[in-house]
Order: structure tokens, then sequence, then C-alpha cells
DNA sequence: TATTGTTATACTCTATAACTATA
DNA sequence: TATAGTTATAGAGTATAACAATA
């Protein structure tokens, strides 16, 4: 098969698709509190699973220690993120929301909740469940 | 409904999914012909569907004229494109591929169509098409 | 005044290597 | 030697404003 238009050509879709629906919800984190998006990730995790090491946002989220470093800098300048050494294995530090860090994470909870229930509005259930299970295979994980 | 894990929320999905399927893509046009994503946009525009001007690939691309800008003098330097004035306004540039960026896109649009087929073999077609229409409307075209 | 296109600049995001400190 | 985390640096991608040339 070689008639395809760019528009048939799923990594541009998804490329738009992505950059859409991303800008959508960075005036959010970004707008209402100067955030990136790899800090949106990490106080997501810790809101979401509660305080654990950097090591295990990297493994959960699927991002390098790099990033997740920055954005735990910016996030503690912020006052959003405390971190705790652990004594058994000085390497290791806890990190945890501050209570500020918390009401970020529950207003920002709750718009992607919203953000995402708006995206899926257009689609019938169905849709939903096949384009959850396609971007899942998609993303690799 | 406020329980979802980020694996639920949509734009971060699109945006494993669209990392994913970009890099694996961008090995062929960086790597056999060192450009860059626009420059491949452009490539495309003017293999498929013939000399135009920048202007006409912002609006059918849907990329700014600054990025059209740029991928074109990089095109033009690597002797994949050339341009030349209309008579009738000279603001505007026909642009097209010399044969060399001609066999260029040749390449390249068989290894889309080959690594598109692949992406989608994991899916049945009611899934692709469920899956076009959903990204086709969240990339809001 | 409007349109086409270029240049300058900055910001976002990602990737990799080199490094420190601890174990 | 291996692991957790930091710093430096570069590359890729995007966005905007200011500008020149033409109409």
């Amino acid at each position: 098969m070689t008639n395809f238009d760019l528009r048939d050509f799923t990594p541009y879709l998804l490329s738009l698709a992505a950059e859409t629906s991303s800008a959508g919800f960075q005036t959010y984190y970004k707008g209402r509190y100067g955030m990136l998006r790899t800090e949106w990730r990490v106080v997501f995790h810790l809101g979401r699973y509660g305080p654990m090491t950097a090591k295990e946002i990297c493994d959960r989220a699927r991002m390098h220690k790099t990033k997740v470093s920055r954005a735990v800098s910016a996030l503690e300048v912020k006052r959003y993120l405390s971190r705790r050494e652990q004594a058994k294995d000085r390497r290791h530090e806890t990190l945890r929301l501050t209570a500020e860090g918390g009401r970020v994470f529950a207003d920002l909870y709750e718009e992607a909740a919203r953000y995402d229930a708006e995206l899926l509005a257009q689609f019938t259930d169905e849709e939903h469940v096949v384009l959850q299970k396609c971007l899942t295979k998609l993303a690799g994980i």
C-alpha cells in the first residue's frame, strides 16, 4: 500500500493530537503554578501514590533520572515538595508533597479528570476503550 | 469521576505514543538524510502534492511560516529543493524538489508506508478505523 | 495597509556523558 | 563495582515579535 496522505500517517496524527491536548492542559499547571510538564508528572505521582524516592518515580513514570532530578529541584524551590534522607541508605531520599504541594496536586488532579472527560466526551464508550487500548500499545506500556 | 491513574490520562498516553512512534521513524529521515521533522514534512508535501509556495505548505501542513521558512532553507542547502520566484507576484516563490530531493521523498514515502503498516499490524481493521477517527478529532483536523 | 517570508530570541522538552556520594 | 542522584551540554521542537520586501 502506497497511496497515503500525511493525515493517514499514524506518527503524524499522534504528534498533532499530543501537541493539541498537551497544550490545552499546560494552561493549568503552567498558568496557575508556573510548572513544567515533568514537574506536573512528579507532583502527580507523589500526590496519587504517596511519598517515594526519585528512583521510584523514574520507574513508575518512565522518566529518566535527570528529568526527575531537575523537576524535584524546581518543585523544592516552589515549596511544593520536601526531601528527607533515609537513615539506612543515605543515597535515598524520600520525597513528599508539602501542604501547599498537596493543594496544588488536588487542584490539578481535579482539572486533569475534568479535562480528560471533556476530551473523551466526543467519543462513545466503545471508542474510548479502543483508543486507550491502542495508545497503550503504541506507547509500549 | 476522580480516581484515575496517569495511564488513563489521555494527554499523557498521547505524548508517550507520539514520542515512541516519532522516535522510530526519525531514524529514517534523520539517520539517512540528516533531516529534521519539519524538513521531512515539507519534503512530504512537495513530493506528494507537487510544487507549491511556502504559504501553501503552511496551510496544508498546519505549520507556522517560521518553521516552513527554516525547513526550506535547510533543504535548499542539502540540494533537495529549489525555489523560483513567480513573475506576477515576487513575494511568492514556487518550491519544488530537485531530482535528488525526489529520490529522498520516494525512499521516505515508502518507508513511511511500511512503518505505518507495521505500527497498525497489531490492531484489527475496526480498531484502526476508530483510532484514526479519534486521533483526527483530537488533533483538530 | 496587508501579505509573504526571514531573522532573532527564548522557552520547552529530550538525551547523553561526566561527575559526586554512598554502599 | 554498583547504585542514587546531580550537573553540564547539546539537540530538537515550538512560539512570538520584529523586520524587510512586495503588493
